[in-house]
DNA sequence: AGCACGCCGACT
DNA sequence: GTCGGCGTGCTC
């Protein structure tokens, strides 16, 4: 008998962690792990021999830190340097190693530190980015006292005699792996549960679980069948095990044996069990990964994605000018930044696929980021077809298991495409061939909470690391990307002609202030825009309302008084919703009915709404159109959003509603009408952004008019006809936009022009709030010269939930001055008595100060 | 982040 | 008299 192990992960080209023929170091005793705790530095264990070999930075493992077993990162294998970390203590060794799991390769732990210094994050919380969410199970292991333990030794302490037997059949088997106590092979009463515990025989620890486990094969007997079966999935599966003898590795997932075998990990069941049943082979699960025995392996793993679609794609006349894009690109040797800047419905997404194409061709693998609404079936299922690779996809609907799932298979070595949102940045893909950033502007790209990092920017890094090309896609790119692309930093490519021809939207402005509503019934529509709307509706023709709010109204006031509701905790107006028929803050979870009396005078009891939202607006377009059918989309309707384009498409919508969520991505051919009802909207709010927002969701909206082959109108509604941003709408004219906002923040010298961050206070009012922001003002006073200091002021959302919002803001022409401003004042802050109980949120690069 | 250890209020 | 609050401090 003698062992028998598989490479999972076949060489890759240009993999230098791993040399071939592996050289390895004499002997790793020591390396330091990072893991996913908010630590600043990773931390030092020993390795146990048998996981020894072939241990390279990049691999997965399992560490245990206090009681809990966490999978992190070997950051480095230098004995010196983690003897040196280590500082006198004596290391605790690993548990496991995950083979046949993903590695994360040079770039992606490169990307992970360079991420950690510029968001000023420890870097054990830039690591988390990258590994998939574990759940963990508690599950029996054994006592670490336990391997002294005699069969005295358990007399000696009272274990009742009748317990020896099992105590010693738990041992022998948990000293293979740990179990679940359900999956223990013979009874055991609760009493007795008790007693083993009790004396000591066993514990229960929370374990990781991340199946599919890493199976161990052993090769019982050579090869005994015959040539003429060799076409058999059983005789191939055995002469690749066997294959695989030389060089020794360590195991192989299976996974990683469908995948050696062009075929399923389903089909690849039945001939193991065979092979087992034969006497030939012998699987065991190594304790990676806590609890799994088996059988849940061979269900699980049922699910994962093996299956190539077939290229059915028949060549598609690229216009002159995606040509040019798309050859341009694939001239880059190596890493090159380029923003490919067309007009909506201009086709993006074809150059997307001709240079993802290329990347395939060349055995590498492609990663795609859309924004998170971006990421439909229809997305999907285009890719595919037109690519006949695996098409996997990384977003935030993805049960748990299906990533866990996509993850696995991240690790077989052919090329692939990966399309998510944000955090599909993080996946452990290597070889990369090219970068693409759809909808580039979109702020859902920057993270909210947390780390809050922008995936565009860090698209571009990664592909620096990656050394690939990365292309930013959008009709209307931020400021930052335009000042990018005229220093030179991007290339800039433009597509300025919709294909087929297709024309441009007419844009109508329509004043407020000057025309007259159509009817009382309905005073959020301008007269134009209701005939058009008419006009439409008669043509069998489709159309889109936006307005960017949900619920019914604003606010309801006391007709007696004249009170507002206000949210008690956030001190914000109250929007009513129609649906539920309570008042709903949309900052907390506060809901309330409205009440008999009004809280301010105790006398009125009739109330009115103030202010639009979709509620209202639905109602008021079924008071001016009985007939029409009516379909209202925001995070308050039934309709899932990825019914949204079936619904469309099938015309069973005559005029669509709603928020931010209509406006973003879809193709609806039928659509030839969009009012947005307040184009002011979003510019009341105290942001240097808000006009390069409202520009490119006005483009973006008026985007979905006339698509196919009838021309579009776009209607605005606003009190403000002259501003230049409804200008430059009217015209499509997004250059004059931007040279005319770029102008106004030079002017005060805000970004791109400078560099920004902020820092948030959030707490109960009290004295260690007052505390805390005299400690900020002090540290903030210090900041070196060439940055300059804001704040901290009370945010322009004073409060939510009861706690203050605090927010200084800092703001400097050089990046480095920035970052040392940034450490400078966290030192600072760290050392004092309130830095455990308040934190201090950075934001580097914010998109908001709310 | 977890998790333990440790010191003060309302309960069987 | 104990259960349990969360205030500090550590995790290789």
């Amino acid at each position: 008998m003698y062992p028998l192990h598989l490479t999972p992960l076949p060489q890759l080209a240009g993999e230098r962690e791993r040399p071939q023929p592996p050289q390895e170091p004499t002997s790793i005793v020591l390396i330091s792990v990072l893991l996913p705790r908010p630590f600043h530095l990773p931390f030092t264990y020993s390795v146990p021999a048998n996981l020894e070999r072939g241990i390279a930075c990049g691999d997965l493992v399992i560490a245990p830190l206090g009681k809990q077993r966490l999978v992190g990162c070997v950051w480095s294998i230098d004995q010196e340097a983690c003897e040196a970390q280590l500082s006198g203590k004596t290391p605790r060794p690993i548990c496991a190693r995950l083979v046949g799991a993903p590695r994360l390769k040079d770039p992606l732990r490169a990307l992970i530190t360079r991420l950690a210094h510029y968001y000023h994050c420890p870097l054990g919380e830039a690591l988390k980015l990258a590994l998939p969410s574990i759940s963990t199970q508690r599950a029996l292991t054994l006592n670490p006292q336990q391997e002294t333990l005699s069969l005295e030794a358990w007399e000696e302490r009272g274990l009742p005699r009748a317990l020896w037997e099992p105590a010693a059949q738990l041992s022998h088997l948990l000293k293979q792996r740990p179990l679940k106590a359900l999956d223990v092979p013979f009874s055991i009463s609760k009493l007795e549960w008790a007693a083993l515990h009790e004396h000591g025989v066993v514990c229960t620890e929370e374990l990781p679980t991340l199946s599919p486990p890493v199976l161990m094969v052993r090769c019982e007997r050579p090869s005994v069948i015959s040539a003429k079966r060799a076409l058999s999935l059983t005789a191939r599966l055995h002469l690749a095990l066997e294959k695989a003898l030389d060089p020794p590795q360590e195991g192989v997932s299976l996974p990683a044996l469908a995948a050696q075998l062009e075929t399923s990990v389903g089909k690849l069941k039945k001939p193991l069990r065979a092979l087992i049943e034969a006497g030939v082979v012998s699987v065991t699960i190594r304790q990676t990964c806590g609890v799994s025995p088996l059988e849940e392996v061979e269900i699980e793993t049922q699910a994962l994605p093996t299956e190539h679609a077939h290229s059915t794609f028949t060549p598609f006349s690229l216009t002159q000018e995606q040509r040019e894009a798309s050859e341009r690109i694939m001239e880059a040797e190596g890493f090159e930044a380029f923003l490919l800047h067309g007009v909506t419905g201009s086709g993006k997404t074809e150059v997307y696929l001709e240079v993802i194409e290329r990347a395939l061709e060349q055995g590498k693998s492609a990663l795609v980021l859309v924004p998170e609404i971006g990421l439909t079936p229809q997305t999907m299922r285009r890719f595919q077809e037109r690519l006949g690779v695996e098409v996997l996809p990384w977003h935030s609907a993805l049960s748990p298991r299906e990533r866990l799932d996509v993850w696995w298979a991240l690790a077989q070595p052919h090329p692939k495409v990966l399309i998510g949102a944000r955090s599909a940045l993080f996946a452990p893909l290597s070889e990369l061939g090219v970068i693409v950033v759809d909808e580039s502007h979109d702020s859902s790209y920057k993270q909210g909470e947390g780390v809050r990092y922008h995936a565009r920017d860090m698209a571009v890094l990664r592909a620096m690391l990656e050394g690939c090309p990365v292309v930013m896609g959008s009709a209307t790119p931020s400021l930052e990307c335009i000042h990018n692309a005229s220093s030179g930093k991007y290339v800039h490519l433009q597509l300025k002609q919709r294909p087929l021809n297709a024309q441009l939207p007419d844009v109508h402005l329509i004043d407020l202030k000057t025309t007259r509503v159509v009817s009382d019934n309905a005073p959020a529509f301008s007269l134009p825009l209701a005939q058009a709307l008419s006009a439409c509706l008669k043509r069998g023709e489709q159309s889109i309302l936006y307005l960017n709010r949900r619920g019914f109204s604003q606010s309801v006031r006391c007709l007696s008084c004249g009170f507002i509701f206000k949210c008690r905790a956030c001190e914000l107006s109250l929007p009513w919703h129609q649906k539920t028929g309570l008042l709903e803050c949309h900052h907390c979870e506060f809901k309330a009915p409205l009440p008999q009396h009004c809280p301010d005078c105790h006398q009125g009891s009739s109330f009115a709404p103030i202010g639009r939202g979709t509620e209202r607006i639905e109602q008021q377009v079924k008071s001016l159109f009985p007939t029409a059918r009516v379909l209202r989309l925001d995070r308050d309707s039934d309709l899932n959003p990825l019914a949204l384009e079936r619904v469309m498409r099938e015309g069973e919508v005559d005029v669509l509603i709603g928020t931010q969520m209509v406006t973003k991505g879809h193709d609806f051919p039928n659509v030839t009408l969009v009012g947005v009802l307040d184009a002011d909207g979003a510019l009341g709010l105290p942001d240097f952004r808000a006009a390069e927002r409202s520009y490119q969701l006005i483009s973006q909206v008026s985007g979905r008019a006339g698509r196919s082959t009838q021309k579009g109108e776009v209607y605005l509604q606003t009190y403000r006809p002259d501003d230049e941003l409804l200008q430059a709408a009217r015209f499509h004219d997004f250059g004059r936009f931007a040279s005319h906002e770029m102008s106004l923040r030079r002017a005060v010298g805000y970004p791109p022009l400078s560099f920004m961050a902020t820092l948030r206070l959030e707490g109960e009012q009290g004295e260690l709030l007052s505390l805390a922001l005299t400690d900020l003002s002090k540290a903030l006073s210090l900041v070196p010269l060439g940055v300059s200091a804001q704040g901290p002021n009370l945010a322009p959302i004073e409060q939510v939930r009861g706690r203050k919002r605090w927010i200084a803001a800092l703001r400097s022409p050089q990046r480095p001055l920035l970052h040392k401003a940034l450490d400078q004042i966290m030192n600072l802050l760290l050392k004092t008595s309130w830095s455990r109980s308040l934190r201090v949120i950075i934001d580097v690069d914010p998109l908001d100060f709310l």
